[in-house]
Order: structure tokens, then sequence, then C-alpha cells
DNA sequence: CGGAAGGTTGAGGAACCTCAAGCATGGTGG
DNA sequence: CCACCATGCTTGAGGTTCCTCAACCTTCCG
């Protein structure tokens, strides 16, 4: 389990690499500075079970985390992946509704509901997080309510491209070099379990496009796009 | 289009078929307190379409809302189905991610975004209702990306019976008649846009579960559960 | 060198979609 | 009052996509 400490100090500021519609956010203040306790993880490590009480909120200051929930035969869907200057774990008043465990090396701030309630500064940032994690949510459902295996995988890949994910397509930054390398830090199982696909259909679509020129697989986790712009072609919102 | 009225009542209070995982929310203050402006619809109309300027924040007072998404080649993903006390239209700062369209005559409380920023007391009731609403995205996106046609439909129904929508399944209220009936307030089309399936299928699977004996279809939109708990057994929580 | 973990590939099948036709209901006008 | 039409729903046949199951490959590490 990872250890706590009180630290005064963020890494959370800019939100380069944003998973899904939002913006980078610009310089928000950090948990932190509001007394947040911070707690540091290693890769796979669970924050939190579903069911476990929710009475704090937490915020990722490092690296990456999702959130999942199973069914009882043991399906899985992950259904938030979280960069730094996201919320997670929010209470409801009793339980949590999610997993979370983290992807990478990671630093969580956690804040106490009370806390939260009390200051109106926070209030605001946090409206702010829910509406854009909100609107992630909502193209989320769009993704696994009616894309199809390439859509879905071409939409993940895009994602991961800063500033590239979004619904606008802002063509190629650099005509004669469209090509960019993007860390997926999850295992086909994780990309499947978050796709709504089955692991063979993630490795079957990858090599598909890699037949097709489209990207260069350089290790497991870490994909060249070789024309951003052809795979934005494929996202379905062409 | 929809008229304007400054009225100081509200029929919020009380949210009696919650869809989604959402508790009844307990006598909330409705916006209307704090000056909303309210505006009265018809079924079928548009409060605001994808790409409006997102300036003020809408609370469902009576009636039922959905919020859709369309890929540019006409398919439509609806992202939430929303009841009284339910918030939506949340500005990131530039535009609506979604259409808002009625389902039913409804009823619309309206506030600017500086108001909400200002007041404690309206943050504070904000973040319940995202946090709610978070949280029935999340278990949408387990029924898109993990649930079978006939589960995804039974989960529907279920989440139409007040308080049996739920993770937790609570059994038969009444062990002799386990029987109510449901109001649908959308067409086929909409259901099957709600839960990523097509028209057909979705007929396809209501006329299944009517041969089984599970549901009458009293009209297209009002169907009776014959034994509640039958049904709750084919939504994949089990 | 051997094993473990993660990933790929192929063959076959199930679930869902597409296309097309037909049915039910309700409203309108002759 | 009934023919007519529009809308929404149902049903069937056939096809596509994705899943399932199984085998095999690759990389890493002791």
């Amino acid at each position: 389990m990872a250890y706590l400490e009180r630290t005064p100090d963020a890494d959370v500021a800019y939100r380069g690499q944003s998973l899904g519609t939002r913006k980078p956010a610009e310089a928000q203040p950090s948990l932190c500075s509001f007394g947040a306790k911070t707690a540091q993880y290693r890769p796979h490590e669970v924050v939190y079970y579903e069911g476990d009480p929710a009475d704090r909120i937490f915020e990722v200051a490092r690296g990456t985390i999702m959130l999942f929930k199973l069914l009882p035969d043991g399906r899985r869907q992950v259904v938030e992946v979280l960069r730094a200057g996201d919320i997670f774990g929010l209470p409801n008043g009793s339980e949590q509704d999610c997993t979370a465990e983290t992807l990478t090396d990671a630093k969580v701030n956690a804040l106490d509901m009370h806390q939260v309630e009390s200051s109106p500064a926070i209030q605001r940032q946090l409206t702010r997080c829910l509406v854009a994690q909100m609107q992630s949510l909502h193209e989320h459902a769009v993704l696994l309510g009616r894309k199809s295996a390439t859509e879905r995988v071409a939409s993940f890949l895009m994602h991961l491209v800063p500033d590239r994910g979004t619904n606008v397509c802002v063509g190629p930054v650099d005509e004669a070099n469209d090509s960019r390398q993007v860390k997926l830090h999850m295992t086909r199982q994780e990309i499947a379990d978050y796709l709504g696909l089955t692991i063979e259909t993630v490795s079957r679509v990858i090599s598909d496009m890699k037949r097709r020129g489209l990207i260069n697989v350089e290790r497991n986790d870490e994909i060249r796009l070789n024309r951003v712009c052809a795979v934005c072609q494929l996202t379905g919102r062409h």
C-alpha cells in the first residue's frame, strides 16, 4: 500500500496529455494548497475498491489512474482513465461506485469531504473538473454505443495525442511530418475493457493498422502514428 | 420555442422515478429559490443544440429530458436521460457538448453561470447532482460496453421502477404481487439510441420478454413487469 | 534454458445489424 | 362512417462484425 505524506508541492499544474475532450487546464490550484494529504503508488496498485466508504475526494497529482466496474460474472468495464488534474472518488454520501487502480507510478492528493464543502474555491475547481470529466464520459458513451472496433481504437489513439483528441480536427500541425509517438500506459486487456471490446479484437485492429502503414508498434505500450491525420479519419468524427 | 417566465415555485422537491443509480433527493432546494428563470416545453422540443454557447445551467423541474450526441453520418447516442432534480447544460466555458431535447412536457429552470459561481449553496447542490449523474454515466458505460441486448433492455426497464434500479437487489416488495407498470416516455428508436442497439433489436427483445411472460405491453410506451424480480435477474447484475 | 506474462493469429460461431415487408394505431377528410 | 395516410412498431431472411476458443509467438527474467 502507498505511504502518506504531507506536501505543499504539485506536479498537477499542466495537463499536457489530456485523455478525453478536455482542454489543458490553465494552472489550476492543486488540492495540496488546501491541505490535502499526498500518497504515492506503484503501477497496478488499488487506491480503493468499489464498495469502500466514500468520504474523501482524490486528485491525480501525477501519473495515470483508471476507474472500473465489475459485473458478478467477471466482465469488466473501465469507465474512466484519469490524468494529472483529474478528480475521482466522489462521495455520494455512501460508497465508492468504482474501483480505482493505478496504471503507472502515481501521486494522489486526498481531501476530506467536509473540507471541500467548506471552501468555495475548492468547490469551483471541483465543478470545473466534474464538468470536464462528464463531457469525456459523454463522448465515451458515443464510442461504446455507436462506434466500430476500428473507430474505437483510432479514437483511443487520438486521445493520446495532445490537442488532437477533441471533436474539432485541427489538421496536421506540420504538413511534412505528421507523425507522433504515444505511450499507452495500458495493456491490451485494459484497452479492451476500456473500449468495450475483447483483447483479440484490439490486437487485430492494431495489427491491421500496422499492415496498412498507419502506425508502427515500437513497443507493446508505445505506438507511432505515422500520419496522425490519417488515424483521425478513422475515428468516426469525419 | 418555449416561453420564459419567472416563478418562485418548484415541482422538483421529490425525485420519485429516478433513472440511474441515484437515490431520491431529499427535499433539495430548487434553483428557483435562487432566481432562476423557468421555461415550459412540449414533448420533443429542443432546449439547446450541441455547439450552442454554454453560459447557463439548467435544472429539470418537471418532465423528462434527454441529452444526445450525433456522429457526422447520423448515428446518434443518447448519453443521459434526465428527470426532475437533474442538472444539465453544464458550461465548460464554451459550447454545449450535447443536444438537449424534451421527451415529455417539461419545465426547466435556467440560471446564469456567474450566479452559480457566487453562491456556495448552489455550488454544493450542483456538486451533489453532478456526482450522482456521474455515477449513472459509469453504470451506463458498463451497460454499453459489456452487456448483451437482453441485459440492456432489462436494465432499462428496472431503472424505471422506483428504488429497484440500483445495484443492490432489494427483492420483491410484496411476495404475492411483484408486478409493476412503468411508463417509458421514449419511442423504440430513442430507447435503441440510448442502449446502443437498433430499433429492431429492441423490438425483438421486448417481444421475446412478452413471449416468456415476463412483461405485458399495455401500450407502446407503457409496459407491465409481471414479476419485477424476474426482470431484475436479466440485468446482468446477478 | 525454462517458465511466465503479455500479445498475436486463425477457424468457427453467436449476436446483432441491415434490408425489406407487413401490421397496428390514430388522425384527417370525403 | 369509412377510406386513406402517416407514424411507429414488429417480424423475417440474410449478412457482418465481433466474440470464443485454441494454438502459437515474443519478451523478459531468474
